[in-house]
DNA sequence: TGACAAGGTGTAGCATCGACACTATCTTTC
DNA sequence: GAAAGATAGTGTCGATGCTACACCTTGTCA
């Protein structure tokens, strides 16, 4: 909570301007969103997406990023904007424009989420099984599952839910949990490897009673790409 | 311009809240842009996108169709968000995010853009031809282009620049204006008549010394839907 | 060493996309 | 009224990509 020394005046009034992002990953073979519960009013109890007030001397996407790492101590991930919500009445204390981000985290960064100063709890919801939210936080998680699911399908952003190596099966479950559907193995397989954006590691990963699977890595990892 | 009867403080800086609109029609079968010339510092004589500030108590897509009605006149045409800019350092007078939209008129609408109070010239320039222009934004007008041109591809959006009943030759034409490549003429009418979009009026348009063309009509002219 | 569990592999039918050239119909001119 | 000029309108074939589908492999563990 900033405290204010001094007040700011405009000729005219100014909305307030906050960044909200919806932070994405898998967990145990679902997809799951962070959500903070909110300590103060309005919607005081209610979870809602992180997110926070633009410092006035901040980038969008800086402000973004840092809401983001004071929630989960990640920086560095895939950040992207979404949409821009800005109803007239969408916060009940002033006018509130909020330009939404949507952040994709490796499976295996199980970062336990930290409680920051201005929420009582911040845990990961399972998307299909989401809690009622406050202000319009629920269009907005709708629209950024749309955005990934539709990107899914014309770009490489899918490995940006990947750790540095991964096997194919691992890669299989993402989609599958992305897209709410079963592939069929082979077919998957077969167009991964056609797009050249993978390579084996040569070394094979054991996780159970079975036969190991062969490790890869992602040729670009920090680069999302169009395809097709 | 408005007057400032008083002022208005809050307790922290905000920023300034503008909307700016890529205003889109196909002129003389080029795709054209619609333009103001700035009357007024900074950039003062500079061409810019139309645009303003936001009114607190107006929703974003109000502020968005009204800045478009203001400058061409007209109501109802496709408009539709597209990024929001919010750079520091973006307008030298203070800080100001703006929530770009882009905006498709058809191409015989043929509205003389009136000249607004604070513009002194309104004008539609070639999309190939663009003047140096304002602030950032070249960078909106190249990224409205870029969203244009990837809709056409899974969606029905080319037909928010048709009039209400047209040709098969008139809408392959906006077609290649937006692609910039010449498309094959039996190609094209298989694939259009297969979406089932459009029907024929029963009419026939003679626009020359040549065989007269069938016209259609869209069978949903106010929608945009996803195609594929 | 046998049961178990996931890893890994190929083919054939079908639909879709792109390349490609000629006839039809109307206007204008001689 | 005949011929020239201009755009409208039409179908096929080959290549490519997508989908459906079943079995053997290789490791662990009891």
């Amino acid at each position: 909570m900033r405290i204010p020394k001094e007040t700011f005046s405009y000729p005219y009034p100014h909305p307030a301007v906050t960044t909200d992002v919806v932070v994405f990953t898998i967990i145990a073979g679902r997809l799951s969103t962070l959500l903070v519960r909110r300590a103060n009013p309005p919607h005081q109890g209610e979870w809602a997406l992180p997110g926070g007030f633009l410092d006035i001397d901040e980038d969008l996407d800086a402000c973004a990023a840092r809401e983001l790492a004071e929630e989960t101590g990640l920086r560095g991930v895939y950040l992207e904007q979404l949409y821009t919500f800005g109803a007239t009445h969408r916060d009940p204390r002033e006018r509130v424009i909020s330009v939404t981000y949507y952040a994709l985290i490796p499976q295996d960064s199980l970062a336990t989420p930290r409680a920051a100063s201005d929420a009582a709890a911040v845990a990961w919801h399972a998307f299909d099984a989401l809690p009622p939210l406050a202000f319009d936080h629920e269009q907005i998680i709708t629209m950024a599952h749309r955005r990934l699911v539709a990107k899914l399908d014309y770009s490489t952003i899918a490995f940006q839910f990947m750790p540095e190596t991964f096997t194919l099966s691992e890669l299989q479950c993402v989609y599958e949990s992305l897209l709410n559907q079963k592939l069929d193995k082979r077919n998957f397989r077969k167009r991964i490897l056609s797009l050249d954006l993978i390579a084996e590691t040569g070394r094979s990963r054991r996780t159970g009673n079975h036969r190991p699977a062969r490790e890869y890595r992602a040729k670009h990892p920090n680069t999302v790409e169009i395809i097709k």
